[in-house]
DNA sequence: GTCACTAGTTGACAACGTCAACCTGAGAGT
DNA sequence: ACTCTCAGGTTGACGTTGTCAACTAGTGAC
């Protein structure tokens, strides 16, 4: 069943997908899911509070499997995959990843859980000899960073521009595992 | 000489460090400057170009030893200052590394001399047998995509949060050089 | 001495986030 | 059946903000 709040949450994605966060007025997003301009205050305390279930939500949708116990999925595959996403969803990686002046508990709450299951695949490389041994946590935070740099570089343009011969994402996230040793 | 343009840029710098692209306001950096809240427009062409002036001096400004051509600073001297800048002034960072609705030819330079500074030093420490031989680009590339993911990182407080034992950006930068076979 | 231009000013306007007041229909309790 | 509550919707207003338009004072070139 779709709720008036899930077509409010896909308003504001689809607005933020086609011009950014400042595309996305509270307006809009009523008159988008058919309703009034004050319509979305019944659902959402404010703006931020809509966008941080914006953000919940992506966070939350599992990309490549979503089974959590499957030992196939190697931490090189959810690095592409993650790279994958942002480049495909500029805004909502910006998003995400943005400036949120209030604390949101739900949003909290599936970002430790994504970071969790990337813990979980680095220990799984390291038991198959994929990655080295080592503090599985710092690892996959140093993964992450590599992985959340390199798209941050290539989606702010002056970086990483003058096209060409440019590494992208990928290259970078291949680049590293192969300095971890793995193959 | 301190013009006025120079004291509008220093306003919204300001600002920025003390509530983020939000709290810059034309308005209250005109106020700050001592001219009228129309007075900015004067200057700048709008809001963008005032906070691209801002971003551009601020990767102009030259941190470390300005002298382009000292070969005693290293890439990773390089790489914990750059993390020592961004988490000093996080407003900064967020914002040269924002979204650009209008391509700035201004900061496109200085982004690129930034760039090409760091190829620099990575050949050199190549050179030097402090780096793997290959590509310098696209090593380049790949220590300051992991500098600056660790700072983003460490910045939006949701993925990298809880706290105690949670690697800084500057751990993770050391972790890397270790990994590429620097001492 | 006039002209053009720069750098200011004030005032207006539309868009946006948000608050307040009001309305309405569906249950729950009696 | 009747009333009460309340979630969810509406319209209208207000202050803030980016930006445009019109006007003005000073300054250097000719």
């Amino acid at each position: 069943m779709v709720t008036i709040r899930d077509a409010l949450i896909d308003a504001a994605t689809g607005l933020l997908d086609a011009g950014g966060t400042a595309a996305v007025t509270m307006r809009d997003v009523g008159k988008r899911a058919g309703v009034s301009h004050n319509a979305p205050y019944k659902h959402f305390a404010n703006k931020e509070a809509l966008l941080a279930a914006v953000a919940t939500r992506e966070l939350a949708r599992p990309r490549l499997a979503p089974n959590g116990k499957d030992p196939a999925i190697t931490t090189r595959e959810i690095m592409l995959d993650y790279a994958q996403w942002a480049l495909s969803f500029p805004a909502r990686f910006k998003l995400v990843f943005g400036e949120w002046k209030t604390e949101n508990a739900a949003l909290q709450t599936v970002a430790d859980e994504a970071r969790r299951r990337l813990v979980d695949a680095v220990k799984a490389d390291q038991r198959r000899g994929y990655l080295p041994l080592g503090d599985a946590e710092r690892l996959a935070a140093l993964l992450l960073a590599t992985a959340h740099g390199a798209v941050d570089q290539a989606l702010s343009g002056h970086l990483a521009k003058d096209g060409k011969g440019r590494a992208s994402p990928a290259d970078l996230i291949e680049d590293i595992f192969q300095h971890l040793g793995q193959r």
